[in-house]
DNA sequence: TTTAGCACTCGAGTGTTTAGAGTGCTAAAC
DNA sequence: GTTTAGCACTCTAAACACTCGAGTGCTAAA
């Protein structure tokens, strides 16, 4: 059957009745907007039905977009709602506060995607997995204690403090800065590894014992680089769908507890923008959801996503601008952060 | 009326009957455990009801325990379940990843807390209030950014990136390091006001321009220092209780979004463990849950709480225990941290 | 004071009925 | 061939009646 241009128009009214409403859309409706009658619309309603892009909770009731119908509006139909100038500044005023700590800014991201679109949002840290280290720096924190803090050269900044069985002195953490940072300067972070430290400290002679805590340190952090950072933001708003009024919830919150399954989720997707409506995601926890994720990038080089997930009810065509905007944004702030080196 | 200790048996038993099953409870069951009659057992529950301690769904449901029911059991008939030396070491492994940073130790316990009891649990950070700056170190984190951490004596540490418009060196860092710590080492954290960086960039002369990004980044980092951080954590564990099942959720979740709100909770409480029963809280969102606070001190100083929240249907014998050995746990950890100045 | 017995109440579950929304189909109109 | 008016049909949600059983309160005897 063919897709008519009335047809596509039939099925954007009703994607746009439904997203708004949340009730299934009758012929009535639509044949006030079309200018043809009722029945007529019936017709074609029939056939949308045929080719599985509408559904009918029952017999009686008004037709809802399927999970294919949504596809077809988000790949031929919709026309992205593009957002204002005023919503420009306001993302970005929010986003400003946080510019220059790359950690503290993807969360601040996510909390205000989460904020203007009263989804969960997400995102993640710029990729550790072929960063270099920059530097590992050395901050005394009390008599025996001090932070490690590692910069690597995809922008992430992890720290931790660790603890000596001697007193520690700026002379100690000079010659911790100096020993480390000849060794380990410019090497991957992936470089890190148990192996390697263990060989380090071996090469270290009588200094072993004084680097020791200060190398566990190091492999902890180095661990902790390589790791993608989850932010997630606003579950408690997906309350608030009538989608996940009953137990409905817990599966999606099941998933959204899973840091590392929630991060791949993000990262698998290609281009710039990518949407995954219900079952598209392969995640049967999301069968009911869907995720609008769009990658940033960080001088040019691709390094993480940010998205939102809700109810397949969702206003699509205004959030794939937003959700891009916002990781145009996140990644030209990093950028400009990184490349002052 | 007068409460015998028979009655209070009933009670016990009614409390500990709906903590485990959920369902109101009816005279049949009891009559097995207390060895008289259900007719017996009716009697005393009407008397129950009439002093206020025990509430009848309806008619012809069994009973449950009023919020004033739960009161009495907690004060006077409970005996408190202690934790077992394997939880204690289970507990204890669970905090040790962490010892070594106040802020990650504080998310740590609550995150651990709500593990175990499956309800949401909360942690607020040393109170920063009477807190006096210990020190304030400076790290370089690229060409013209650097990190500001401030120690206080209180135990927190927060970190902020700044910028300069020019680039640093080991030598500037090492001069913002001297003057800051000239100037505001010993000093009270709350003295860091908008004032007092006023006049202190004033009284750097040629300096002023050098050291004014460095300035407001300080001013910050002591206001962060001062502000309670709350941890959250298991808000989800909510979800699986029937009592959270409808709508009901709502609005337990929007007061545990609140931060401020839930510091002000925790902390107004009295005595090492206190326990609130449903409106005993004043919170018009927490009517229908109940919070379980214990507070920890640093060095003997009290210092800040932990607890959970989740409905009153709780265990609280296991629970007043749990809790307070935690805050224990976390309180002597970040003595012995101290100790170390 | 306790208990057996019994009538009573109420909720949960199960049909039944009704109203209304929305459909599919048919036959006429365009 | 397409559109539309008309109408019979289907299904849901809400209202109502009915039953079952759990649990009660009361009474009178032990």
């Amino acid at each position: 059957m063919e897709l008519t241009g009335r047809k596509m128009k039939i099925l954007a009214a009703i994607v746009d009745a439904y997203v708004a409403t949340g009730e299934p859309v009758g012929s009535k409706l639509l044949a006030l907007d079309l200018g043809v009658s009722s029945a007529t619309i019936r017709n074609e309603m029939a056939d949308l039905v045929e080719m599985g892009l509408l559904e009918q909770p029952h017999t009686s009731a008004g037709r809802v977009p399927s999970q294919k119908g949504y596809r077809l509006y988000i790949d031929r139909i919709m026309e992205r709602k593009p957002i204002s100038q005023a919503e420009r500044l306001y993302l970005d005023g929010l986003l400003h506060s946080t510019a220059y700590d790359p950690e503290r800014l993807l969360d601040n991201a996510s909390q205000t995607l989460a904020g203007v679109t009263k989804f969960a949002a997400v995102s993640t840290s710029p990729s550790g997995g072929l960063a270099d280290i920059r530097a590992v720096q050395f901050v005394q924190t009390s008599r025996r204690t001090a932070m490690i803090i590692l910069l690597s050269s995809a922008g992430t900044m992890k720290n931790r403090v660790f603890r000596c069985d001697f007193d520690l002195t700026p002379e100690i953490l000079r010659i911790f800065f100096r020993v480390i940072n000849e060794k380990t300067a410019g090497m991957p972070v992936s470089g890190i590894t148990p192996a390697f430290i263990q060989s380090f400290a071996a090469s270290l002679g009588e200094m072993t014992i004084l680097m020791s805590s200060a190398l566990m340190a190091l492999l902890e952090v180095a661990q902790d680089s390589l790791e993608t950072d989850v932010c997630l933001n606003g579950q408690m708003n997906l309350l608030f769908y009538p989608e996940f009024e009953r137990g409905n919830a817990r599966r999606v919150m099941d998933f959204l507890e899973r840091p590392q399954d929630l991060a791949r989720l993000l990262l698998e997707q290609p281009g710039s923008v990518h949407v995954l409506v219900g079952r598209e995601s392969q995640r049967p926890e999301l069968s009911e959801s869907s995720v609008v994720v769009a990658r940033y990038a960080i001088d040019g080089h691709d390094a993480g996503a940010i998205g939102v997930i809700g109810p397949t009810r969702m206003d699509y065509a205004k959030l794939v601008p937003s959700v891009e905007y916002l990781a145009q944004s996140v990644g030209k702030m990093l950028t400009e952060l990184m490349k002052e080196e």
